[in-house]
DNA sequence: AGATAAGAGCTT
DNA sequence: AGCTCTTATCTA
């Protein structure tokens, strides 16, 4: 017997199979999938590798094959099965086997250091227990509402009936998705199989996670962000063992080694956290559809807005839709909007409305609690007039242009530049620039407004410590603070029955974020941020305030219209050709030298051009990205369109199979990335 | 020539 | 990645 091993080390050169013989003391010992010691290369230097096959007859030259030293020591192996999603992902997404193995691989490696963790544990697991016992004396499962009901009805026939399939749980921000996720996640459990559940950032979701627990006891695993990599082996390890069924955690969780999968649940299936960052960059979601195939498990998404690509995938007909209309407990809020550029006019310069100051005043003397949201994210230095709302944009891209130096204005994605002007030129006004105000800033405002109000404030900064997130949220949903203020972080999935008003600062900002999902993320972000506003037992109220009030997605947010954003939006990708119509795929160069780094990008968009015979892409670039230089390593970014992705990863082997043998490279890194979004 | 540095090639 | 073998460059 031979052995098809897979080194560690991630090299273009090196990223094929490299055959062992197995020596008769490790005969009978081995598995695909192994962890394994070899000698390796001139110097014969003990290298680490993973066994990924077995064949009786070699295929290299028997007499100059070596043979493995070791099974290398507390290593986990990877399950056989996880292999073949590894090699799927690798041709997907890119990079390297070992690369795509590593993913796939649970836990890297055993460590003594976990006495305190496994405490931690073994109190986690008897919590678990007694609110297991404490959910069973009140009565067990609370009644679903009849759209529930519907949905899990429909998802146990078709399962009990063995059909395997992908589904859409969609339902309006309180309208009860975890307890329809529960029951089916109990059909699943009941017939003996294993359940993932995913969901965007443990550290946020603490409270649905318990959840989880309370319904299945100590079968229940969470993967923890900040879990020690000794508790993940023992984690794993009683997942081999077969005493977890339900597997709860980030995008890592996905690849849980259960041996008869029966169903993955993707919580908030629209959030970018499901993206990885890292080569491989594969998106959870696909992958999980990919697993669900292999493995013979259904897949539920849920989300009050889906990303677009799903929502299409439904309307294809490739993804079932389960619809959730009606919020299970509490209303929908009011929902206003607020043209600030009204507020300059009559001459209010201040960041908060009067409408919204009148509002905060009202709830601070009845004692209610009010959630202000002030949008950040992918603010990369749009340029806007305060009087008219003009913002710059490229006439190429139809993204906002960024403010370079205060002299000009470019495009991140095709690189196009122009003269930034001092004056606005739609109408002329000396109020045109950039919108700048971070929370700290904010707070301060606030504080001087309402000098006996007790603010909160959320954001990277006052969220340092182990426990930030917890202890501010804590506070808060223990009526301590009258105001939460915070980013994008306070909008997730938190129930605060105390909560009458929602405020959105700047509804804008996220608007100009210089990529295609910007229009799709201010939606996303407005309705969950519209979502907190009274889940209890008094109306809730959403003030929105915006530069920008006509843009769809602001005015379909305020009036929760998902499906008309969806048309919208979609129709804007057609005609911008990106996706889920077209595909989109980055290509990322980065090097030390800036020169090099432009003329390798040149020549690579050359080269591509070229390779496309049938002019059915497009390359667009090389850009700068928002981030140029990351830590002495400068990055470029060309851009591909198509239609056909099976053609333009065949693009994509052609190119690196040209890089391989150009030295021209030797110096520059090129990454593909299919659908970027958190880059450029 | 001979020493030394930079480059190319190979790994089972 | 890490090693070795090849080729280019330098030196008085």
């Amino acid at each position: 017997m031979y052995a098809d091993i897979i080194i560690d080390i991630t090299h273009e050169k090196l990223d094929r199979i490299f055959q062992y013989s197995i020596p008769s003391h490790l005969e009978g010992m081995l598995e695909i999938g192994m962890e394994v010691v070899v000698p390796f290369g001139r110097g014969n230097h003990p290298k680490n590798g993973y066994i990924i096959g077995f064949s009786r007859e070699p295929s290299y030259d028997r007499t100059k094959l070596k043979a493995i030293q070791k099974a290398a020591p507390g290593r986990m192996s990877i399950e056989a099965r996880l292999i073949s999603l590894a090699a799927w992902i690798k041709e997907e997404y890119g990079g390297t086997m070992i690369q795509a193995l590593k993913t796939v691989l649970p836990v890297k490696k055993e460590t003594r250091s976990r006495t305190s963790s496994l405490e931690q544990f073994s109190l986690e697991q008897k919590e678990a227990a007694r609110q297991k016992q404490e959910y069973e004396r009140q009565g067990g499962r609370p009644v679903l509402n009849k759209e529930q009901q519907e949905a899990a009805d429909l998802f146990r026939e078709e399962f009990c009936k063995g059909v395997r399939d992908t589904y859409l749980l969609y339902g309006v921000t309180g309208s009860g998705k975890t307890e329809v996720y529960l029951s089916m996640m109990e059909t699943v459990v009941s017939q003996g199989k294993q359940v993932i559940v995913m969901i965007p950032e443990i550290a946020l979701t603490y409270q649905t996670a318990l959840r989880f627990c309370e319904r299945f006891g100590d079968r229940v695993a969470i993967l923890h962000s900040r879990m020690s990599p000794g508790e993940r082996y023992h984690q794993m390890e009683r997942v081999k063992q077969g005493e977890i069924q339900v597997m709860i955690g980030p995008r890592s969780a996905l690849f849980t080694p259960f041996s008869d999968l029966g169903l993955i649940v993707m919580d908030e299936e629209h959030e970018g956290t499901y993206k990885s960052e890292q080569v491989p960059r594969y998106h959870a979601r696909e992958v999980a559809r990919k697993r669900g195939e292999l493995e013979g498990a259904s897949i539920v998404l849920g989300s009050a807005t889906p990303s677009v690509e799903t929502f299409f995938q439904c309307e294809e007909g490739t993804i079932r839709k389960l619809t959730l209309q009606n919020r299970a407990e509490g209303r929908l809020p009011s929902v206003r909007t607020v043209d600030m550029r009204e507020e300059l006019r009559e001459g209010h310069t201040g960041i908060f409305s009067r409408l919204l100051l009148e509002g905060i005043r009202t709830r601070l003397e009845k004692k209610e609690q009010v959630m202000l949201f002030l949008n950040r994210r992918g603010y990369a230095g749009f340029v806007s007039c305060r009087s008219c709302g003009y913002v710059a944009m490229c006439r190429h891209c139809d993204v906002a242009l960024s403010e370079h130096r205060g002299k000009k204005l470019v495009c991140h994605y095709c690189g196009y530049e122009e003269a930034r002007t001092n004056t606005c030129p739609k109408c002329g006004s000396p109020y045109i620039g950039g919108f700048k105000a971070g929370t700290q800033k904010v707070e301060e405002l606030l504080q001087k407004e309402f000098p006996e109000a007790r603010v909160l404030r959320m954001d990277m900064d006052s969220t340092k410590g182990k426990e930030g997130h917890r202890r501010i949220l804590e506070t808060f949903g223990a009526g301590e603070a009258d105001i939460l203020l915070g980013t994008q972080m306070i909008v997730k999935g938190h129930d605060y029955s105390g909560v009458t008003l929602v405020g959105v600062l700047a509804a804008d900002l996220s608007l100009y974020a210089d990529d295609y999902l910007a229009a799709e993320r201010t939606f996303q972000l407005l309705v969950q941020a519209a979502g907190r506003a009274g889940r209890g037992e008094k109306k809730g109220e959403v003030i929105i305030q915006t530069y920008n009030p006509e843009h769809y997605s602001i005015q379909l947010a305020a009036t929760q219209q998902y499906e008309a954003f969806y048309q919208k939006e979609l129709y804007y990708r057609e005609m911008m050709e990106y996706p889920p119509i077209s595909h989109l795929a980055a290509v990322i160069l980065s090097g030390k030298d800036k020169e090099r780094l432009q003329t390798a990008a040149e020549y690579l968009k050359k080269f591509m051009e070229k390779a496309d015979r049938k002019q059915e892409m497009r390359v667009i670039g090389p850009a700068v990205p928002t981030v140029e230089k990351v830590s002495d390593i400068y990055r470029k970014v060309i851009y591909l369109k198509g239609k056909d992705r099976k053609y333009m990863a065949r693009i994509k082997d052609l190119t690196e199979a040209y890089i391989e043998i150009n030295r021209g490279f030797s110096e520059v890194k090129v990454q593909f990335d299919f659908h970027p979004m958190n880059f450029l």
